[in-house]
DNA sequence: TTGCTGACCGACG
DNA sequence: CCGTCGGCCAGCA
């Protein structure tokens, strides 16, 4: 995080506060959506560091592509993850997103360039 | 400074 | 069908 504040990290902090309350988006579709459809990791990597946030980050909203909740260890609490999806209305079931396809919020569409 | 690792994804055998 | 590997960028020892 130097001065200019337009890292990678900061894209991808300000597409997962773009994520629409009640909807979910991969890893992938955001590295994607940068760009860098082989940067998934970062995504996840940045989500780790979205603490270095000055703004608070939806990461619970950020699933990987099978729906499941991959990052839910990485949160404060195991169970915050699915307490926070499931108060947005989205239905959690053995630590996957139901109707994930339905929820899913692809950037790339929805913001498209 | 160099090198490994990471909340992933897609391809290959 | 399932296991393995490569790739992208940034942080940390």
């Amino acid at each position: 995080m130097n001065a200019d504040g337009n890292s990678f990290f900061r894209d991808v902090w300000d597409v997962a506060r773009a994520v629409p309350y009640g909807r979910v988006t991969s890893y992938g579709a955001i590295a994607r959506y940068l760009g860098s459809a082989r940067s998934a990791r970062m995504v996840g990597w940045a989500m780790n560091a979205s603490h270095t946030a000055d703004e608070p980050v939806p990461a619970h909203r950020v699933v990987n592509r099978n729906g499941q909740l991959s990052g839910k260890h990485h949160f404060p609490s195991s169970d915050l993850m699915c307490q926070l999806l499931e108060s947005e209305g989205v239905e959690v079931k053995d630590d996957q997103v139901v109707r994930f396809g339905q929820l899913f919020w692809d950037p790339m569409v929805e913001l498209k360039v």
